[in-house]
DNA sequence: CCTTGATTACACCGATCTGTGTAATTAGGC
DNA sequence: GCCTAATTACACAGATCGGTGTAATCAAGG
């Protein structure tokens, strides 16, 4: 059953370009024909393992559905780091905004099922802060979490249009700040002791609702 | 010179539906046959007015760069009324995400004048925070302004695609942490006196570099 | 060697795209 | 009423789109 080295994994060979293309050229700008051309196979051998463009894009957005790999180091450290790597990542030729969002851009709210990804990547990453922000016991983890993947986005809107990878660091700074309101110390601040400083201090801390000034 | 009555504007007519369609569908995803059946006349007639679509995309982003009017209200209630004009605009019916990186999500990093009206625009709402943060003597007003950015850039990317006007108030309480943070009372933490609480507490109150833990 | 399945080249379909050419029609200003 | 300019309908060009049908070729396993 060993296929030629060359065509071994044709299907990942094929959704490898698309996913290239796809998320450098834009979804509709690029056609079948130039994803089979870029391959170096007949478009008849890509029908023969995406029955349609959709599925295709599916499978594209689906295989960008990367998970965060378990890490053992502390909860703080992962979630800065996340700007860190987000940072290394504008900085890296290819980048070209978070694929999900330039798909419900691209293609409307018609498509269900693209949605239906996009909104399952991004509640993954608000579940993977909340899940860390628990181990640190602050206030309210949902919403500072929530409160952090807007920063993660923001940041991805704004190199997109900017080019600037430093809006990375803009949001780590935010984060810290964020962070340390919700009584976390984050080695950043005035004293330098990141050892468990009195977290929950009665309320003040929260960022209440506020009176609507 | 007057024209009868409905063919007047016929410019702004075309410019209107092309800004609804192109927001709406998406750029690439309308064409110009739409757009003319959509305004009730002939493709002929809207080559006449608009020498190509690439023009007709350059004219709809430049409309969509409306600069926020002069107030008089104080900076702080500016800056956080950006968030609730931000989560009004999530609910209405017709917000589909920021046209600007929509338009560079679409057209990709080829159309060069695109992503200059985008940098544009993003610069421009910077300047507008910066500008309000200066009145009120913060000791970062270039970082924060662009954190504050990142707040109203990530909600709207948020709300893109999770349809959950609620990232507007998420950004909102960020942001008065971000401004709190920063000395300026938001009217929603502990003292409820907005009068000019202490601005510049020697340092420790900025978000200095921090050691890179 | 022979069978089997994958891949190939290639023509083709109908639809849609941006854009043009043209001649007829319409309406306003003088 | 006549001139002028805008608008109209409509055909058409040339390209590209997603997708299919077909027959030949190729390679691997028995």
């Amino acid at each position: 059953m060993t296929l030629r080295p060359e065509k071994q994994n044709m299907k990942e060979r094929i959704l490898e370009t698309a996913d290239r293309l796809f998320y450098l050229r834009g979804i509709r700008a690029v056609g079948v024909d130039t994803i089979a051309a870029e391959v170096g196979i007949s478009k008849r051998t890509l029908y023969n393992h995406f029955p349609s463009k959709d599925e295709l894009i599916a499978t594209y957005l689906q295989g960008r559905f990367n998970k965060a790999p378990p890490s053992d180091k502390p909860p703080i450290e992962q979630i800065l780091g996340t700007f860190d790597r987000l940072e290394r990542g504008f900085a890296s030729k290819g980048f070209r905004g978070c694929p999900f969002v330039n798909a419900v851009a691209e293609l409307g709210s018609e498509d269900k099922s693209v949605k239906k990804i996009a909104i399952a990547f991004k509640e993954s990453r608000r579940i993977w802060f909340r899940d860390l922000l628990l181990k640190l016991d602050v206030p309210d983890p949902e919403g500072l979490a929530t409160q952090l993947t807007l920063l993660v986005d923001g940041s991805i809107a704004q190199d997109l249009v900017r080019d600037d990878p430093s809006m990375a660091r803009a949001a780590k700074e935010a984060a810290r700040v964020l962070l340390g309101n919700a009584g976390v110390g984050t080695g950043g601040r005035d004293r330098g002791d990141t050892s468990k400083p009195a977290k929950k201090r009665s309320s003040s801390r929260r960022t209440r609702r506020p009176p609507e000034l």
